[in-house]
DNA sequence: CAGTTTATGTCAGCCTTGTTGACTTTCCAA
DNA sequence: TTGGAAAGTCAACAAGGCTGACATAAACTG
């Protein structure tokens, strides 16, 4: 596809160097590190609520997507629809999520953030948006293009698909 | 420090267009999903075990530090000593790592894989190895520069220093 | 030497979030 | 009208976080 370019080694034969088993260790050790980085401001807002994750995870993706139907949310997530279940019941009971009947299907339920709901989302993305705008700033314009590449072919395909898919509202 | 560039835009004013809210969002949602192809291969593996990531994060970390003490451990996995305990006392009832007393500071615990131990790293790290090689691989040097340089600028600063600090060995 | 700090281990109990399995209700579509 | 999909619920369980309290041994300090 892309020119993927030879390096520092400037040579038509590329180096591999970059494919070393340290090389690799040291990239694993990154994703750990970093995701933990990612997710650290979120937990200490969630941390004053009696929310966590799993909450934040699906007002992300109703706030992405509006009207999403819980099927969507759950190939989405990856999780069950028990566990999910529980995390959605709590969001409706607080006033922060809406679930409407389908109007073409009316076994599916269209899920929505509320104005609460949309207000926890800001806080929570923009906590989020803040270190990862650091990041970028720091790293330049070219660096965020290899995170996205390398990180675009770390997935598994499927979820490639809902990472690409960008518009589906109702 | 290093030549940020100004990328498509080619002008010396920055384009910042890759610091747009969208932008960001992209990058939120790769780091879920990427995560979760990261961390799925080795799940699989654990699966067949009685194990978790948990023993996981703590048998890759005593590999890349062979004879690393428990409050070291505590430091780079960032939870309590209950919750490593539980971890360290079935990975050395199970014979896979091993606790010495230390000679200097006999209070300290030094720990280290045995070749039961070793022969599990091996296999998590080989199906979490594959699965970057090929990103790696698929995005090219510069793209694995962006994607390390990034990921560090993500991590809290205390964690830097152990994603930097790879040899701490007795 | 006495007292304090440090490193580690352990017990008990709690929470979130994942799982499986069984079951019901609703309701679209053949 | 009936089969099956979509959704929701209940129960039970496990992993792996957490806090708090407490024990022990070793090292350090005045």
């Amino acid at each position: 596809m892309s020119d993927r370019g030879a390096g520092q080694t400037g040579g038509r034969g590329e180096s591999l160097l970059f494919l070393t088993d340290d090389q690799l260790r040291r990239g694993i050790e990154a994703m750990f590190f970093a995701y933990r980085g990612f997710t650290a401001d979120p937990d200490r807002i969630l941390a004053e609520y009696t929310y966590g994750r799993a909450h934040h995870r699906a007002i992300h993706f109703i706030n992405r997507s509006p009207g999403t139907t819980v099927n969507n949310l759950l190939d989405i997530l990856g999780v069950t629809k028990q566990s999910l279940n529980r995390v959605l019941r709590t969001l409706i009971q607080d006033g922060l999520v809406e679930s409407r009947v389908g109007t073409r299907d009316r076994r599916e339920r269209h899920l929505f953030l509320t104005e609460e709901g949309e207000a926890l989302e800001r806080q929570l993305s923009e906590a989020q948006r803040r270190r990862m705008r650091a990041a970028f700033r720091e790293a330049g314009p070219e660096a965020v293009a290899g995170f996205r590449t390398v990180l675009e072919q770390m997935m598994d395909p499927e979820m490639r698909k809902h990472y690409q898919t960008m518009k589906d509202g109702w």
